[in-house]
DNA sequence: CTGAAAGCGCTTACAG
DNA sequence: CTGAAAGCGCTTACAG
């Protein structure tokens, strides 16, 4: 910084535009009656001296600190980050800075988290959970500011909440296979996890629009991991039903799926078409990827964000499901590029 | 909240201590010289009240707004997500919020960027860059706050940036290979990439302290792909020099590199060991993974975060270096779960 | 050791 | 339409 120069203060603004501080200050933010004259000659006299009001002393002035409260289970995990990462970037655009308050790191309880936020003002607050559909407790009672929650689901059905749209991810997944001319259409998923329950009803229910039922009769049901994918997938071909897609609840399933049907000699998409979500591979893949769904938590959380400061007093209570994009990949396209050497089992 | 009832404020807890406004302010600050009994009994008082002081009244009477500045080029991008969420999170346990400002997001060009920080009286600044070593612009000299770069290097050697040791990171995994017995370490990478130029001088230094030189004489250099990892891995086999280790400068080319090697009945470890980077398939791979190095993103944000708040007036100029961690797996564990379901061509 | 007072820079009723 | 003044709640020289 070329030296520590004093800054210029709205006094200097009033001053040289020859009227008193009320007036400049109304002047520049656009409110009160004036001659429009006057009003211009205050907002020519910011421009020649580059005023820039100090936020701080705004900030006490009006009792808005300009800060959100980010309440946060886990800040490093994998699905959290892209969710808070949306918030930060989004609210930064509107110049508003958030403090994060990692309920992992730090053993404050929760209350204790919330006094802080009071006491710092925070003009609203966002909590951050895991995507689970477990309720988090509900804190918009303990504060007079306005309660966003991101990724969760608030305990109170008073409060807004923002989630992705598993129910109707599931659907879309129907719709895309069906669109594709598949009818036999198996699911591959884990127990446990009540959000991933909602793709699955989607599933359903997508297949139930077009007369379809479940390949199978019900899901194959495990855990998250690839070899799970690679067991159900054997399980489907022992049964020999025809099975012509499957929807698997994520992308590791997917992946574990795909290497049994095509060691097996089961062409994809051609025998069976494959589906997976959450879109995670396209993280470490450079190459064509399996078809899957983006829960999108990196522009949920900038909508929850937005939501939060634009929403007067008037939020809406309940859970607002965000849409998923179809990220369609080669396992549900024959004539796309299928790409036998990267992602194959059978290396050339 | 239970109303909004009025907040207590330090005139309270001075007159229900008995004392003057200041000595109360000094009494909680832990400043100033008075008998302990005067202090004692502030204390107590702001106790009793449940006295929180007003954070935006002290920003404002100390200039300081506890919010510290974070200009980042992508803030969604996979390896910028981690060492932002570092820095917001460790902040956030300082009771340090953050403004962070995407540049790709609002086309505001870097001095806007700067002058709204100013305005806003930031208490500090992170530069928070890509991870390449192509310089970043300096800022320090536009502000009379601190600044620091994170996952880049400023262009001035006056500042401080952080990066993580890829060179240690390079010669850990010389030391490690080396530690197993391998002689003959071959190194598969990218080029136009700066930062991996480091891993691999890294690693022929390794090589180097221990009297070897590298395997095939010269790295194999194309791109970052797995598709390249392939076919590098081919072409080391072609080459029949015996090699016994293969170091690849991020985990896709490890995955590329090991799978042909195995579809060509080469053992992994036992043959070849392969070591990856970036530690990248952890974060969907749920079974046991190829040997890779950490290069600690969240925690090099954090650290870099830290600095930036305990370094007084004197930072120490130049490019501080992070540890990388080793993460082993089973690619160079001879006796280690060797996935043979999971990460293995042949299903079983 | 303690207190009265000024000051941080802006906003906002309230008069004129 | 315009201005003088109080006030936001705390900190910090400065006196006593």
């Amino acid at each position: 910084m070329t030296g520590t120069r004093k800054a210029v203060t709205l006094s200097d603004v009033a001053q040289l535009a020859g009227v008193s501080l009320s007036i400049a200050s109304k002047a520049l933010r656009g409110g009160g009656r004036m001659t429009p004259a006057t009003r211009q000659r205050v907002v020519d006299a910011a421009a020649t001296l580059k005023f820039r009001p100090n936020t701080l002393a705004q900030s006490f002035a009006q009792g808005r600190s300009l800060v959100i409260g980010v309440v946060v289970e886990h800040s490093s995990d994998l699905f959290t980050m892209p969710v808070v990462m949306g918030v930060t970037s989004t609210l930064g655009n509107l110049d508003l800075a958030v403090l994060v308050y990692d309920a992992s790191e730090g053993p404050e309880r929760r209350t204790d988290v919330v006094a802080k936020l009071r006491a710092r003002m925070v003009d609203g607050i966002l909590v951050v959970g895991d995507g689970t559909k477990h309720p988090v407790p509900s804190i918009t009672g303990e504060v007079d500011v306005p309660v966003v929650y991101a990724f969760c689901e608030s305990e109170s059905a008073r409060d807004t909440s923002f989630m992705p749209d598993g129910f109707g991810a599931g659907r879309m997944v129907a719709e895309h296979l069906i669109g594709l001319g598949r009818r036999k259409i198996a699911h591959i998923t884990s127990g446990n996890d009540t959000s991933a329950a909602s793709r699955s009803a989607g599933l359903v229910a997508g297949l139930a629009d077009a007369g379809l039922s479940l390949a199978l009769t019900s899901p194959l049901v495990g855990d998250w991991s690839q070899a799970w994918g690679m067991t159900a997938a054997r399980e489907i071909l022992r049964r020999r039903e025809d099975v012509d897609a499957v929807f698997c609840g994520n992308d590791q399933l997917a992946v574990g799926a795909q290497r049994v049907f095509r060691s097996e000699g089961v062409r994809v998409p051609e025998d069976i078409a494959i589906v997976g979500y959450d879109n995670l591979n396209r993280l470490v893949e450079s190459a064509p990827l399996i078809t899957t769904v983006d829960p999108e938590l990196y522009r949920l959380g900038g909508t929850a964000a937005r939501y939060l400061v634009e929403s007067g007093a008037e939020r809406e209570p309940g859970v607002q499901h965000l849409p998923c994009t179809l990220i369609p990949g080669w396992s549900t396209q024959p004539d796309g590029a299928r790409p036998a050497a990267s992602f194959a089992d059978d290396a050339p």
